[in-house]
DNA sequence: GTCTATATAAGGATAGAC
DNA sequence: GTCTATCCTTATATAGAC
């Protein structure tokens, strides 16, 4: 069996059916708390089925890691640079806070992942990750120095937004727990803080430079 | 041998070996990844002799969550009312900069106890860190309406700051993957772009409401 | 392809000598 | 207080029937 490219349909769901369930348990409760009798049974499989497609536990988690990778790079990806500088970037700041807020069992997967030295996926980081960033980095760095947005390190603008955002899915518990008694609305706040603490940092100051401070 | 009051000076010194050795390996595995061989192995202790200091593996992580957590929380505690507003959130968001610098083994730690649901510490999370940020979040609040900094969620701007500094500690790897081959200067970066990024958020629009936009 | 049964190893915790 | 030896549970992985 081929793992990376299943041949029948059975076995393309039931791949995709351990995949669902180990990224409920691994984000969870981590690569060693994860356990094979936790993702088998949230999977509705023997745990000797699990192992049938797929060599090992690590090799579900490696699976799980690189399949999600694209896919939770693709908001930066879509940052382009013909449209309006600031509009972009605050673009990105939204669609990075509906994926904390839609897809927060992604989040604190690549959160422990990274936390623990990303042992798994240093190379991913080292490489296309890498590039991604320097990329767009550019780009953001171009509009910096044509003044349409501040001059601001793009790097750590890209760092800023990433912590602000994937702060909510990774430290829900602690976000609630602070943030009780109010319900679910908190994610509204959160865009409305985040849209205008980047709206500051990225307008230009006016003609004079005295338009803030 | 009560586990809270050590008698003898013997006891202290290696209780606080153990601890030491257990935020290197807890900060680094996680909870269920560490194991007391290799805590053991840290301390320079054999393993029983571990269990001789404390009951349990979980009774090490707990003492050391709840040993480090004033801590932790010393420069949100240290916000001054009566300061100026600006300077005093900037100067907090310096000094939680400079502990994801010199402490980023607690700044893991804490991580991950959070992202994995806080099983832990969710007592602490919702009793006296709740109190804490209520308490100082009604202080940035009362600035706020007094016109002496910009109208900003203070629960959001906590977070944002807490978000913004940790990163450069828990996702010390990517940081460094990304901004390689830069040294350690990064965080003199980090701490420039910051401040510039909160700065911006804080200070009061001009009289004319037209400031900034 | 899927299961039951099991081999094998790792790790938390204890017994008991010193 | 500290160690060696060991118990016992849990967990990954495999064997082999169906």
């Amino acid at each position: 069996m081929n793992e990376a490219a299943p041949r029948t349909r059975i076995q393309k769901r039931n791949r995709e059916i351990i995949l669902e369930a180990a990224l409920e348990v691994f984000s969870a409760e981590g690569f060693r708390g994860a356990t094979l009798d936790r993702i088998a049974e949230a999977a509705g499989l023997s745990k000797p089925n699990l192992l049938y497609y797929f060599p090992s536990k690590e090799a579900i988690h490696v699976a799980l890691l690189a399949g999600l990778m694209d896919t939770w790079l693709a908001p930066l990806a879509g940052i382009d640079p013909d449209g309006d500088p600031v509009e972009e970037i605050l673009a990105y700041v939204r669609l990075k806070l509906d994926m904390a807020r839609d897809y927060p069992r992604e989040s604190r997967l690549f959160a422990q992942e990274i936390v623990q030295g990303a042992p798994r996926i240093l190379d991913q980081i080292e490489g296309p990750l890498k590039t991604l960033v320097d990329e767009k980095a550019a780009v953001i760095r171009a509009w910096a120095e044509a003044g349409r947005i501040a001059p601001l390190d793009p790097c750590h603008l890209i760092f800023s937004i990433w912590a602000t955002t994937q702060h909510y899915a990774d430290f829900d518990v602690q976000v609630r727990g602070i943030l009780r008694p109010e319900g679910e609305t908190h994610f509204d706040a959160a865009h409305a803080f985040l849209e205008g603490l980047f709206r500051r940092a990225l307008t230009p100051d006016g003609p004079a430079g005295a338009a803030i401070r």
